[in-house]
DNA sequence: GGGCCATTGTGCGAAAACCTCACAGATGGC
DNA sequence: GCCATCTGTGAGGTTTTCGCACAATGGCCC
């Protein structure tokens, strides 16, 4: 009477990582373990599923279809899991930052280091999160959003860099010569973590786009890009999130980037902030400050 | 970097079976282990998170209140998974039959070998789902309800067992003399599964039952009955399903039984059944026949 | 209270799963 | 064609997990 007839998880967890970042490697990164590890994990699942998972040239592996849905369950699954973990009543954990997994990933913790080495004596505690801020378990918020949106009251809201972004699609995608027709007539990709995005876009190229033949949603920003980089559609990019699969070729971005009516907003408590708040406030401020900015528009 | 910090995921596939099945016995049959592995791995995960996730008796486990609500994360999350992965195209299954977990673990599976002992060259394939009926991918389903709900347009109903249901909780929560006032004032639990457990209660006893203290709702049967096992509340109990615990004392059950309203009920497509389906009904109409009823009305 | 039953806890050795290391293979870009 | 970037894999070691057998615990019944 087997209920359950699941795989090994820990070949699902391997897959579930390789699934979120869309190389094995820094899937392993995350997993401390070697790429070999997850390559074999990951392959073991196949086997055993009887279904391909991957698929495309071995250094720019994309999901298949039935790989991108059991990622997405998966990681939805996993999510499950840590909000019912008990928090052990003796830890304590220093300055609690929340902000969205692929913020996190993309941009803050490649940063992180720079943070640490600062001010060593300051302890950093991410949380990774799409949901509200409750400054009952947070000390500061990182949230994406037009000014003013999504703040609540009493909290103070810094922000500290554009939001640039652009349609990007798989480089295979567009026969025709780059314009905003054709893109406008591909199948079109949302993340339910920014649904505004292509409206804002809109708003600030004064470009209407027809209606396109396909919507298709997904639950975070990186699987909408990993299904854009598998030439499932085209997605509104931002861009400091695909920087690198620009960079690598994995996708492309014809239309370029404009920068959005939303910004990438440092939420914290009104007054009284403590030093380690304000640190990481000021420190978010520079490092946007720092961080170069996109093509701008090179068709518009 | 770590994300995820989760403990080992084995571990909590061992405690989410435990879980379910309130028994560590019965959670190893489950996973094909000894209970000496489950032990070990729950063990192992309480020392891991530093929350005891079990209380009272060796020999009558509860779950704690972190216990319970990891429990129930795990069981959403192991669903999820379930449904994410991909079917493999080449596996072909036999009598395709879906019923709803509870029913299935304490009452289906048991009595299974009966059948497949009586018809060999028949396999069945259980899948186990509060869903819709689907006859796309089913050839019977086994639902609970009031007679003529839930069942499609061009089905079939053949009601096989009364559901016999009542109060039930842990022996030691009703401290006066069992009475209905008394156990009115007790926190009442519910199962999203069959909300209407209560009213239909009131319905057949003609008693009307004030406001509880508090509302409690599970996701599953078996995460209120094992609520109510751990003195949270009282629930209304299906008597198929607390048979073993009320047996053991690990509930009472004070007021009895009443039948419902509602029927156990077996729903095939309408017309033209094929032999299976036709062997499979009329087994069911058997066992159910064959099913003792339960004490009724000691108090009432 | 003593024996019985059902259930969980545990020491030890065996088995399985998993990982690392090092190198090979693949592919795209220049 | 060569380099850079990833993934695939063979061999061997490490860790995890498990089965077995027996001990311990607590309820129940006479």
């Amino acid at each position: 009477m087997a209920r359950r007839p699941l795989p090994p998880l820990n070949a699902l967890r391997a897959f579930e990582a390789f699934g979120r970042h869309g190389r094995m490697t820094t899937a392993a990164d995350e997993l401390f373990v070697t790429h070999g590890a997850v390559s074999r994990q990951v392959r073991s699942l196949e086997d055993q599923l009887g279904v391909r998972l991957t698929e495309g040239p071995k250094n720019r592996l994309r999901l298949t279809e039935p790989g991108l849905k059991l990622a997405q369950a998966l990681t939805q699954a996993f999510d499950l899991v840590e909000q019912g973990l008990p928090k052990r009543p003796d830890v304590v954990e220093g300055l609690r930052v929340t902000v969205q997994p692929t913020f996190a990933m993309k941009w803050l913790i490649p940063r992180l280091p720079d943070f640490v080495d600062a001010h060593p004596n300051v302890p950093v505690s991410l949380h990774e999160t799409n949901g509200p801020v409750d400054f009952a378990d947070t000390d500061l918020a990182i949230r994406l959003g037009a000014a003013g949106t999504g703040i609540p009251a009493g909290a103070e809201a810094t922000p500290f860099m554009q939001h640039y972004q652009g349609p990007v699609m798989a480089p295979g995608l567009l026969k025709e010569a780059a314009s905003v027709e054709a893109v406008a007539a591909l199948p079109r990709l949302h993340t339910k973590t920014f649904l505004p995005a292509w409206s804002e876009w809109e708003l600030r190229t004064g470009i209407t786009l027809p209606r396109p033949p396909v919507d298709r949603e997904f639950d975070h920003y990186f699987y909408m890009l990993e299904a854009a980089a598998a030439g499932l559609g085209v997605a509104m990019g931002p861009w400091g999130f695909v920087q690198r699969d620009l960079a690598i070729g994995r996708l492309v971005a014809p239309l370029g980037f404009v920068d959005g009516e939303a910004q990438i907003t440092a939420i914290t408590p009104r007054g009284g902030l403590t030093r380690p708040v304000r640190l990481f406030r000021d420190w978010l401020v520079a490092q946007g400050a720092a961080t170069p900015a996109p093509p701008t528009g090179d068709v518009l």
